[in-house]
DNA sequence: ATAATTATGCTCTTATTGAGCATATAGGAG
DNA sequence: CTCCTATATGCTCAATAAGAGCATAATTAT
């Protein structure tokens, strides 16, 4: 009634909004997610991802939530080790450390994840590749069209995950070697991360970028006081597409989460109120439904 | 670099509907949910947790969600284990080995969940241990007020987890006892399990609630083919409340899910419509958004 | 002053949703 | 056969929410 022992790593996503850019906090130059494995000193698992975050980079977690647990295929002798990751959200501070612990902006590893400028960009660099791989199978052909919103289907922006699992089944991907898939000749574009970390990141982005619409998380990434611009930018940045200024204070006015401080924020155009969140809503509202205007355009 | 070793449970939420019913796979008469260890033999995570739940039951589990992993507080020096949860989705079928091992009606558990009938006989039952808690702490009554839906709030559906939590920390639950919690003269009504397993079943009926609203994973759930009520009554169930009938229909045919197989269901009135899921959708929908008609009354 | 830039208010059109009325088609009772 | 009951199915109406765009206000830079 056992089993055999096995070892546990915990792995932490730690994400933050500085201006337009969603950034993640990671180690090795951007290439590994803050990790390290359970200890009996933890009291619990989030207690001792917080441990390992804060020791490997200095900066601690805010927000935390479980993400997914997988299991190594077993192939190894030594032992099988299950790995259970987090997403964290925090705000970004400089990092004075600079030993190789850097925040990075996280569509640096998924270039196709940004349509907030022109939105074909990205995807003209591998569309051919897609194209290379769906040649010939109408089912492949289809689940492409499913993913990247081709031919007349619609981007779905939380697909994060499933977009790169496909890129990776067609070879773009260049962690696929690791696996002995084969690796097409031109790659999708975007920085690796060692081991599965790359996707990790992508089940992150993909997680948050659902929850931001019922959950008023954004909250944790922003500071104490924001303009409206503000919001929007930082929603922007989690869901990769931009949004009408108009329709977006309507909407946010409409749910009653904020409230004027009073102050204005300077800038070079007309002043901006600034707002705080409603302190009843940070327990409120992590129960009532939200909804935000997250749609296309 | 490795941290101490430990043993990982799997365990299985095998969920059925059954007419109106929701039901669970269970053991011990009820009163356990399917688990065993992790193996070396074990190919994944998934495989391991398929064939321990059917060497247990006997009957195999259809579509497989992971839901979530959690710790014990190492206390023992037995060394540490953790324990990762699956959702699965079946149809029920008769168990031919009475060991003990049975359907249940999810509702057993979490009477207060089912809204469908009368919507107040289960809470009046809770209703005073409620407020014992609650007396005197305003934050407490908020908190109350918030999951349950009193005082003007509205009842949300998917708050199984913290409704069950809310209690647990009122002491209107059994289970608490063990915690060296203080528990109150009169529980709330529920059939009790072992270990953490009836919070498990909590956080399963939860997460069902919320994805039966964007995802057409209803379709696990029902026979080949069936009629619009049968899949009304089957979303019904899980989501513990009553919808309109005919906009129900309205939607489920604006959305192009079904269709129609040509033949008639017998009953007592007028005879309906028998539908199948287009093929197309079990590919096309897992991706694409869905939204069914799961609001109040 | 003027231009440029951002904030903010308001309208208009088009879905989507909640509720209910009305009709259709079956079996069973009298 | 007719009426009653039960379920299926079609359709309307009002209230809301969502998408898009026009217009005006309040600043800073030139």
């Amino acid at each position: 009634m056992n089993g055999e022992a096995i070892h546990a790593e915990l792995i932490a996503v730690p994400v933050a909004v500085t201006g337009s850019h969603p950034r993640v906090l990671t180690l090795l130059d951007g290439s590994a997610l803050p990790a390290g494995p359970l200890e009996s000193g933890h009291r619990s698992l989030q207690a001792g991802l917080r441990t390992w975050a804060e020791r490997l980079t200095g900066h601690p977690l805010g927000y935390v939530e479980q993400l997914y647990t997988f299991a190594d295929p077993a192939r190894s002798r030594a032992g099988r080790s299950i790995s259970i990751s987090y997403l964290a959200l925090t705000r970004e501070a400089p990092m004075p450390l600079g030993g190789r612990v850097s925040w990075q902006d996280w569509y640096r590893c998924f270039p196709w994840e940004d349509r907030r400028g022109q939105p074909l960009q990205a995807d003209t660099a591998i569309r051919p590749g897609l194209d290379r791989w769906a040649a010939g199978s109408a089912e492949r052909r289809a689940r492409a069209a499913l993913c990247f919103g081709l031919d007349g289907a619609v981007w779905n922006e939380d697909l994060v995950l499933s977009r790169y699992e496909l890129l990776y089944e067609a070879g773009l991907i260049r962690e696929a070697v690791h696996d002995g898939h084969p690796v097409q000749s031109e790659l999708a574009p975007g920085a690796v991360m060692i081991a599965d970390h790359r996707r990790i990141l992508a089940t992150a982005i993909g997680r948050l970028r659902a929850k931001i619409r019922y959950r008023p998380v954004v909250f944790e990434l922003l500071p104490g006081q924001f303009t409206l611009l503000d919001l929007q930018r930082c929603i922007e940045a989690i869901a990769g597409h931009s949004l009408h200024k108009q329709n977006f204070r309507r909407l946010i006015e409409g749910q009653n989460l904020l409230e004027e401080t009073g102050d204005l924020a300077a800038g070079p155009g007309r002043p901006a109120k600034l707002f705080r969140y409603r302190p009843e809503i940070l327990t409120e509202r992590a129960h009532a439904g939200t909804r935000l205007p997250l749609s296309r355009i």
